[in-house]
DNA sequence: TATAGACTGTCGTTACAACGACATTGTAAT
DNA sequence: ATTACAATGTCGTTGTAACGACAGTCTATA
């Protein structure tokens, strides 16, 4: 447990709470192990509980009428997430799945809405916490209608550079770690067309592709090519 | 004020709450008159307060990279919102025009804070608030990617029937006041197509098309028919 | 009641993305 | 090393929506 708190507290919602109060939420969180492909909840199913990563990557998925699985986002280490079925007592908005064999850290629902009665000071940051999901999911409407594919893909990118990919500090290149195919889900386009539109980006110096993955040398010159506000 | 407190006591929303937050919330708002086509502030301001619609209707937009105009969300009498801003004191997320003359009640910030500060058993309402926020954001993103345009164009119809047009009791029909080119913006689609579309909606009797109004004698056989969850 | 402006209905053309098909290449396991 | 599988690269075909154009219709206002 010791050895994943690093992890859970990286997050920059996290590491804004007081250290008293992240001692509180880590003390309330028991540790569970999931397999590759295993289910941690349905969309639509009550939640039981608030949820931090300690190791792995988790996709958050829905099935759109046609019955496609259409990608919504890849969770990595330090993710705390699950918060909104714990203050509206609603379903789960998504279903969740783990990519790889991962570490979660619990906090049930119980032991969840006990601190809160115990330390009410916590709900500001709740309420930031909320705020972050409403404006990431207003971002991802921006560019989900209104873009061309190609920025589209290109924000995409950008998005998952920002919450996933290892960073290389010197000279700022990232390499992301997912198939064409993943993409094209979360853009709700097809494989051939990612593969085009990646190979355009290719052309223009602005990615590098490879096997199962996707290496962005210069996000900055990406970000700023493609001009985003 | 007195006449319009009945209105802004009308939401789903405002309405959970206790009678004494109620007034509270009440106690502190100013009345002010906008006319149709002014601002009430642009995406990227700082947020100068919450709002309550007394009456008329307002236009929540952005602009797409193409310069062209997004339709987000029409909102109407007893409609609560710009409380995002509030909460992580980042600037707004959409521009926001009046559409007809409207009368707008404004808790300004600085109240507002206070408010929060003095009964702080207002967060679990706003957090459900913003849970709400987060949850038609979600299903927003649902039908704009994986759902084929006819659907998108009757979820939104469907979304337009309980958050804005006048229920006529005896039969349930409701009809909304809005031109087809603003339905085209809130799908992403343009104006030939959704007429298209919603003639073949009224060839299978779901809908009456009318001059710059649409009227749904059945909402749930509409639902029932494109099934949705 | 005449007129301007907004909205609707319906063409045909054009652009573009989805899809199926298939060859190629990379990776992991035996 | 061999094999199986997953991911990539690249066709051509097909379906569909955007767009321009234009006529017709409704409504408000003078």
């Amino acid at each position: 447990m010791e050895h994943f708190k690093s992890v859970l507290t990286s997050s920059s919602w996290f590491s804004s709470l007081p250290a008293h109060l992240q001692n509180e939420l880590l003390g309330k969180t028991r540790l569970k192990h999931f397999k590759a492909g295993q289910q941690l909840h349905a969309k639509g199913e009550d939640g039981v509980g608030f949820y931090g990563i300690c190791e792995g990557r988790l996709r958050v998925t829905t099935i759109g009428v046609d019955g496609s699985e259409m990608l919504f986002a890849l969770l990595g280490p330090g993710t705390w997430f699950g918060e909104i079925s714990m203050f509206d007592n609603l379903p789960r908005t998504h279903d969740n799945f783990c990519e790889t064999d991962s570490t979660i850290a619990v906090i049930p629902k119980n032991a969840f809405n006990e601190l809160l009665k115990k330390f009410p000071e916590l709900y500001p940051y709740f309420a930031r916490l909320l705020c972050a999901r409403v404006r990431s999911a207003f971002q991802f409407i921006d560019s989900s209608t209104g873009l061309s594919l190609k920025h589209q893909l290109v924000k995409r990118l950008l998005m998952l550079t920002t919450s996933y990919g290892q960073h290389i500090p010197e000279n700022s290149a990232i390499t992301l770690t997912l198939s064409q195919e993943s993409l094209a889900q979360m853009i709700n386009s097809c494989r051939q067309t990612v593969n085009r539109l990646l190979g355009e980006l290719q052309q223009e110096g602005l990615v590098l592709l490879h096997y199962g993955k996707i290496t962005i040398p210069n996000p900055d010159k990406l970000f700023h090519d493609y001009r985003f506000r």
